[in-house]
DNA sequence: GATGAAAATATGTTACT
DNA sequence: AGTAACATATTTTCATC
């Protein structure tokens, strides 16, 4: 994979913000020709820089008036239970993300619910019915809010220009 | 706002899967004409249900070798000690994206960061700096999965069509 | 509301610097 | 690697159903 110079963070800084930019706004943002433009975010995908791209979605309007972080402990730490884990649970339509911890929890599980009883439901049907789980702690989610901004770090020798 | 119907929610989940899709495609997807459709989606974003799209990047690319999970507790939980310790730290280039919750922890705060002295500058200089912070706990994030599905759930008579 | 055709815009290729 | 020009495709508007 090629290093990234400072046009490619622009880039990538400026879909980061708003993805559904078009490519003849974003060449203009960063003072490229469109098609010189182009030919890096397809660059930036190809070398999987860019993963992919996701609507952020007002759960509300979807029906689901609760969020919660599902913290779960697993009996055994070895690769396959963690796997099978979560390779039941991430197909959830409940299931919003999924972090593999080291900690005392092993995984946190951010989840969307319509009611209390329907998250009730979902911990006890997808969550503490496996047995490889050995501890479960729910909390509910007030607020959860994603940066608009790329992380931005001090660039180092392999990276810069 | 104006009840979602079947339509409605076929776009989303179109969208939510794959955000760049051209509205042609969309609209073979869901079976409309694309000026039909068009209109459907900037009503989504207009009512608020669509809220934005985001890039999923890479973060090793970006220089971003560690992710880790910090655990806040604060000393006072009224709302302005919240908001001020929110907008102190959410901007930070180095946070990704931030819960309040209900529950043991108050916070927690998702980041990338360069290397393990990095992350160790970031707790000490963002937050427990800060006299609102009663204890801190940080977990490494050995992987994070994004639910490339909408969330689905029965619906109730107010989203029905 | 949805459609289809027309106008405006954007994309993607190619040749050139 | 970047630019400009061109052909193709898409987006968006609008009159109509």
């Amino acid at each position: 994979m090629r290093a990234l110079d400072n046009t490619d963070l622009q880039i990538l800084a400026n879909l980061f913000r708003d993805a559904r930019l078009s490519n003849k706004d974003l060449a203009r943002e960063v003072g490229l020709a469109p098609s010189s433009c182009l030919e890096r975010v397809k660059r930036l995908q190809n070398d999987g820089v860019i993963q992919g791209c996701s609507l952020k979605l007002n759960m509300n309007a979807l029906g689901a008036h609760i969020q919660a972080m599902i913290a779960v402990r697993l009996s055994n730490h070895n690769r396959e239970t963690f796997e099978s884990f979560m390779q039941a649970v991430q197909p959830a339509p409940e299931v919003l993300s999924l972090y593999h911890l080291g900690g005392d929890n092993d995984l946190l599980i951010h989840v969307a619910v319509v009611d209390t009883q329907h998250l009730r439901d979902f911990v006890f049907n997808t969550i503490t019915c496996r047995n490889e789980v050995s501890h479960v702690e729910t909390a509910l989610v007030y607020d959860y809010r994603q940066s608009d901004t790329m992380p931005k770090f001090v660039l180092n020798s392999s990276q810069a220009v």
